[in-house]
RNA sequence: GGAGGGGUGGCCGAGCGGUCAAUGGCAGCAGACUGUAAAUCUGCCGACUUCGCGUCUACGAAGGUUCGAAUCCUUCCCCCUCCA
């Protein structure tokens, strides 16, 4: 294995781990902002890594398209064309099979996709998806999937579940070992629980450096979600790394991460940010709702984000009204910030050996909704 | 003084005899967002309301024509442009 994981301790199935990547460690458990573009939207990168992010996301489909894989490469490579000096994961643009079924043509070699943006014609096949991330030099490559869509069918979701392994069988083939980097398999079977473990024994089978679960979080409900977790991790290897791709909100990923999980990615907290959704330790607040124009507090009384500790409600909701960049900035920010506030609470209750306790603090202090403006 | 154009719901702006409580947009009030076609999308948005294609009040003002008027006529009040 080129990536290396090291477990540092468990509490229950929940892990503390430590990945190690060309471009750094990653301690796990992880959050990891979505960058698709080669940006984590309205985030310098400086300021990514200051919210605790030790690791981003691009997107294979997304920067194929602009500005094409061969000109990243071309630059240096996505690290530093985005001028992100750490680790990087890529998505294999298995996620837009799903998200963009009406602009694509799958077929057992690959897909054909459509540009949403000019309508031009591009292929993506397993070998190509692994390529276009080898030219982005990401550390971690994910395997070319199907998302498989809810709902759906347990013929429809066998069927496409094994086209991804046959596809993940053929990537493993095209990924070029090297140390530091790694390729990760997805599981897929929608919530059926046999093909969840067909799928899993497949992948470890052919052997990855760690192992994602994908097709979650699709609209099946937390409730789905975390059953089919409960019969799925236990069937991936404890000595890699888990990932649970594109989730979630805050209450998911601690779910999740008691259930066996390492990593997870989701544009909740990026894209909320972006849309006045602000996420607390009380949960989640509208900041474009009238009951914070005079609120003089800030977000969240108790974190530390520059826009918890220089600015109130008031202006972060007039930032917003006013549609200024600023607000979009500012509540990004503290989003990403709360997130990985969220990941440092789990990964040193973990640590201790207190994730019951933290735990049912987390839920309470959710539970008990945001306090009105005095 | 003369000639034209116009006054529509918080704002802008369609409508120009019935199907108009009145298209749109903005503002406003909420909601959604989970490997980003997203700084996006959705609902509500005169009053009342048992929320129902229900009642009432409405398109500068007052009259009139008509079965029926935001839409036609008369007078008045404002605004804009051009000419003197």
């Amino acid at each position: 294995m080129s990536l290396g994981f090291e477990l540092l301790g468990t509490d229950g199935a929940a892990r503390r781990g430590r990945l190690a990547t060309a471009h750094g460690t990653v301690e796990t458990p992880t959050f990891m902002p979505v960058g698709t573009a080669g940006t984590v939207k309205a985030m310098m990168p400086q300021s990514v890594a200051e919210t605790g992010a030790q690791i981003v996301l691009g997107n294979t489909f997304h920067l194929m398209l602009k500005p094409g894989a061969e000109r990243v490469a071309a630059l240096g490579g996505l690290h530093r064309f985005m001028n992100w000096p750490g680790p990087i994961l890529t998505d294999s643009g298995g996620f837009q099979v799903m998200s963009l079924k009406e602009l694509r043509k799958l077929d057992p070699d690959g897909v054909t996709f459509r540009s949403p943006s000019d309508g031009s014609q591009h292929r993506l096949t397993p070998e190509r998806s692994i390529e276009i991330q080898d030219l982005l030099d990401a550390d971690i490559t994910m395997s070319f999937d199907e998302c498989t869509t809810w709902p759906v069918e347990e013929a429809a979701a066998a069927s496409s579940m094994r086209l991804s392994m046959k596809w993940a069988a053929r990537g493993r083939r095209a990924f070029r070992d090297r140390p530091g980097y790694g390729l990760f398999g997805i599981v897929q079977g929608s919530i059926f629980p046999a093909l969840r473990a067909e799928s899993a024994r497949e992948l470890v089978d052919i052997g990855f450096d760690g192992y994602a679960v994908g097709g979650l979080a699709v609209g099946e409900g937390q409730e789905m979600m975390f059953a089919t977790l409960d019969t799925t991790v236990p069937q991936l290897p404890a000595d890699r790394p888990r990932y649970l791709m594109g989730v979630g909100r805050p209450a998911d990923i601690v779910g999740a991460v008691r259930r066996g999980i390492d990593m997870f990615d989701c544009v909740m907290p990026t894209r909320a940010g972006r849309t006045a959704q602000g996420f607390t330790r009380r949960g989640e607040i509208n900041l474009r709702n009238a009951r914070h124009r005079d609120d003089p507090r800030p977000i969240d009384e108790q974190c530390g984000c520059p826009a918890c500790r220089h600015h109130s409600r008031a202006y972060l909701h007039h930032l917003i009204r006013s549609e200024e960049i600023l607000g979009a900035m500012l509540l990004t920010w503290h989003n990403l910030h709360y997130y990985q506030d969220v990941m440092r609470g789990l990964r040193s209750a973990i640590e201790g050996g207190s994730l019951d306790a933290w735990t049912a603090a987390f839920e309470s202090e959710q539970a008990l909704g945001d306090i009105p403006a005095s």
